[in-house]
DNA sequence: TAGATTGTTAATCGATTAACAATC
DNA sequence: TAGATTGTTAATCGATTAACAATC
């Protein structure tokens, strides 16, 4: 039954949902819970639910439900939450600060390995005990650590600039916070994007427009 | 024509994508552009652009296209960027700090008047020139300033208490960045949720499975 | 065994794409 | 006018929901 190949998107953008709310149920230490639970919890149908588990495999128990345990564990694995992915962060200011302390205290697949950034008022400082260095490094560092994934803080002008640099590279990974969407000619990468500008203008609409749901 | 009610979350979505790549192609003088040639920069169909397009109104022109300048205004005024709704944010830590500097310099239908904290620590700091209040000031503050909207940039476990505490003061607007799903009972809230482990958990899991496209 | 709940197939719903007549 | 491209309807595709037989 499990099959695993051409899960949609949508399919796997609710996984990270389930891990983390599996995880608090088994934080408050709940052992069991069926599909229905867990729709009423979550604001999903229980048949969606049952779904997306069984693009994976069964993982649980006719008569009995899931066991939370056994199930956070195999969504765990089957995101590749253990894997320890060596990544870089490029561009030290306000939002790269956050985001290297934030994944450096709960890191999820992730190691961060190496910040980057170019100007010089930046570089030599320490964020989270890690040392911010030249961008001018960046050859030498990836050629000895070759890491396999780039965060990219910088603005939206040099983003071009340092993706050809880091493809070139074979970092072919990238977690993107720039105003621009990389439209990659490869098909070798893969780009998540992360558009706070366009979440925060979704809002915006949603608040001038409230006849919609 | 112009309809405008039960617009779907998937066209919503794809606004500020189209009004971002529109003030770029205004910056760089481009007058005028066909559904045609956005959907090839964009990586979307030219029917699904029209398609998006006509759920507000007929923008183009038969046998010319779209004025730019004149499309891109018609987007942020659906978007109601032209608004200086009052924001809130409450967390200061790195997270807050970032988002607090990224909303002050490019506003986008918003104005932060207002940066709170609990920590000691932390209050009595500026941010961008704005000083962080203890969060025991926060019902006065808001009594006074009636903001629209609150981001959320505080640890799960506080988020439930200070959501209460917003509702109460009118405040019903959310962006939410905490790793917490916002369940409101009411339907007058609009949360708008910023999962940035999710968003680093669909990455991994898209590393660890390149198979799919 | 009887009750419960899964895994899975079938039905429905919504979103995307294709096609083309309207019209600038 | 002829060519181009929109606005809009119809067709297709995919995702969600419903239903139920399998089974713990």
């Amino acid at each position: 039954m499990p099959r695993r190949e051409n899960i949609s998107m949508s399919v796997i953008r609710r996984l990270p949902r389930y891990y983390r709310f599996l995880t608090h149920l088994k934080q408050k230490g709940v052992t069991r819970i069926s599909s229905t639970e867990l729709s009423v919890k979550l604001g999903l149908t229980a048949s969606q639910i049952r779904q997306d588990l069984n693009c994976f495999g069964g993982f649980g128990q006719q008569g009995y439900g899931y066991i939370v345990d056994q199930l956070c564990d195999e969504i765990g694995n089957i995101l590749g939450l253990s894997n320890e992915y060596k990544a870089i962060l490029i561009g030290a200011g306000n939002l790269g600060r956050a985001i290297a302390s934030h994944m450096s205290f709960d890191d999820e697949g992730f190691r961060l390995v190496g910040i980057f950034d170019s100007s010089p008022s930046k570089t030599g400082t320490r964020i989270n005990g890690q040392i911010v260095r030249d961008t001018v490094e960046l050859e030498d560092f990836c050629q000895k650590e070759q890491p396999t994934m780039a965060v990219l803080c910088i603005p939206r002008d040099g983003v071009h600039t340092v993706i050809e640099r880091l493809y070139n590279l074979g970092v072919r990974n990238y977690w993107n916070f720039s105003h621009y969407d990389i439209a990659m000619k490869y098909d070798d990468t893969v780009v998540e994007n992360v558009h706070l500008n366009d979440s925060l203008m979704t809002l915006c609409y949603r608040i001038s427009n409230p006849s919609q749901k």
